[in-house]
DNA sequence: TACTTTTGGTTAATCGATTAAACAAATATA
DNA sequence: TATATTTGTTTAATCGATTAACCAAAAGTA
């Protein structure tokens, strides 16, 4: 095929005017009689013209694409957050790239470069749980484009984040729990490195105290928070002398795993043992039975970040300014604790 | 900040030579000398510098970027065949854009123009389950790039694509519910307008048809295969007077709906009715009883459909060939059927 | 009438990288 | 020694759209 694509030469061409006539007539400049604009147009149609992207962004030094990271698309959460991300975005005149990392550090260095050599005015990211070297980060403030980060962000990186309040989070579904009447409530969480995990296990320590619970060393657990670790981290907590009444578990996918062990065992769920998870993923409402979680207002997240996006490129002068937008979350009470 | 990037110009200034050579330099071109290729690297790495990719996409008229148009992207098989996909187009020094259409035809329009307007240098789409008119993907060929499809493809438009064999997918589930002792057998299936699903209802009609099976109207039901339809799919199944003793169904997600109606009125799986679903999306093994599904080789798709692409643009001349990968499925046996 | 403004364009430079063509210097060949 | 070839680099054009600067013609103003 090889087709060549029409361009505003050829348009030119064709009413015998200059290009620069066209693509004034195109952007509606005011210097641009009517009539011409209408004949421009309509040629325009005529040969079914697509303007060359790369052009005009070449000129304008301005690519008019904001670059994604994801850790993973596969949850909903991350994809509820892109849609609404990219709904704001359109309406701006922005087009999105998405790239995912699946969770490793390599990859989302990778990611970063294949953006910043994409040109795009700006990325929206949520890190990787590998991730600790910043310097990569880094590397795009250095590259005078604004950074927004969301869900998992970084406080030693002077940048925007847009996520929920986890503290205030544990101290919600601990109320609840204890509102149940449970007595010994034990927390598999993340790594305490990442800021979320570690803000979700000082919420329920200090919730923990607050109500004069026993906050043992062994009923609180550091776990990956997949899937595999959850049953492997359930069991340990069922082989203890004093297993507890309750467990929350700083992730859906580790929860599920943890009911899977109970189911397995015999142990009824809420009777003998309540279970929370994190973050409100489909298949917590699917599962018997069913998951109480906590929604992160995925919606919100997506828009406030493309929000906080436009609100640096609308401006000529980009000071990246610390922007937090912390939102509280929601607790959503199923079968698992009620 | 508005850094101004170190560009060619800023090499060949400090080691006064032209910029020509300073590309050619980083390009690794034969006439230029070792000496000058060291000094040139050097100083690039010291300035920091980034090529602009717009500058060379546009001269050289590749943009190294291939478009991905999916349904959704909270689903694991789209989500691992994109894995896939950018595993091999990465290698080969090429990025992707990933857009998703939410299933909405409209959507897809837009997705469409944005890739073409990005200049990608290829589409690789899943159609939305809403697509008929076609005359968007007809633009994405008068483009002149090439356009494979995957999973949702469409026999009237004359371009490459790869999925499963569904029409065999069904037959082996039947074979496999014969042999488990099923004499009545359902289908709840697509809409027969998607060519996938009218694929899978040929081939569970003809395998009913062979094994003298049953094959009455009221046992074969269209449905949208979402978990709500499931489940009112479901109820009517149950409600008839001769109620089958297996239902296949088209989607786990609808599949999960049935089970949820099944287990909601203790009515036994498998025991007591026989199920099986399609896709093999993770929570088919979380869920109890976990549930027999097809597993469609996403990896194998993502990759297959990436080297098709490579295949058109590694040759010169670009002639859109009819280029059908069809692949086996795999059933993966689970409790509701076992 | 003479000068200023407005209208509706045109010309030419530009964004940054690539590349065909040209060319000077060094080396090889007859 | 004279000519041909190779080596290493420069010059200049190019991709397509945008835009600053310029300009001619028409219209307005004193």
């Amino acid at each position: 095929m090889n087709i060549k694509r029409t361009t505003l030469k050829d348009i030119a061409n064709v009413l015998s005017i200059s290009t620069a006539a066209v693509s004034k007539a195109l952007n509606d400049d005011t210097r641009i009689s009517v009539k011409t604009k209408k004949a421009v147009k309509q040629v325009a149609k005529e040969l079914n013209y697509q303007p060359n992207h790369l052009a005009s962004a070449l000129r304008k030094g301005k690519s008019n694409l904001v670059g994604v990271i994801l850790p993973r698309t596969n949850s909903s959460f991350f994809s509820s957050v892109v849609e609404n991300m990219e709904e704001v975005l359109n309406k701006a005149g922005y087009n999105i790239i998405i790239t995912q990392s699946n969770e490793s550090f390599e990859k989302e260095c990778k990611n970063i470069d294949t953006l910043l050599y994409t040109q795009v005015d700006g990325i929206i990211a949520s890190m990787a749980n590998e991730t600790v070297d910043l310097s990569y980060y880094e590397k795009i403030k250095s590259n005078g484009i604004p950074l927004i980060l969301f869900d998992r962000g970084e406080n030693d990186l002077n940048v925007d984040y847009v996520g929920i309040n986890d503290y205030d989070s544990s101290h919600m579904i601990i109320e609840h729990l204890v509102a149940k009447g449970c007595k010994r409530i034990a927390h598999i969480g993340g790594y305490r490195r990442t800021r979320i995990f570690n803000n979700r296990i000082r919420g329920y320590i200090d919730a923990i105290k607050k109500h004069d619970l026993p906050h043992d060393d062994e009923l609180l657990i550091e776990s990956s928070l997949t899937l595999e670790d959850g049953r492997r981290q359930m069991k340990k907590l069922l082989a203890l002398k004093n297993r507890p009444d309750a467990v929350y578990v700083a992730s859906d996918y580790a929860a599920l795993g943890a009911l899977q062990i109970l189911n397995e065992r015999g142990i009824k769920v809420p009777e003998e043992i309540k279970l929370v998870g994190f973050g409100n993923e489909p298949f917590t409402s699917l599962v018997t039975p069913s998951i109480t979680s906590v929604s992160q207002h995925s919606e919100q997240i997506g828009r406030l970040a493309a929000e906080t996006f436009l609100g640096y490129v609308e401006k000529d002068v980009v000071v990246q300014s610390l922007n937090k937008i912390i939102l509280d979350s929601e607790l959503i009470v199923r079968s698992s604790s009620n």
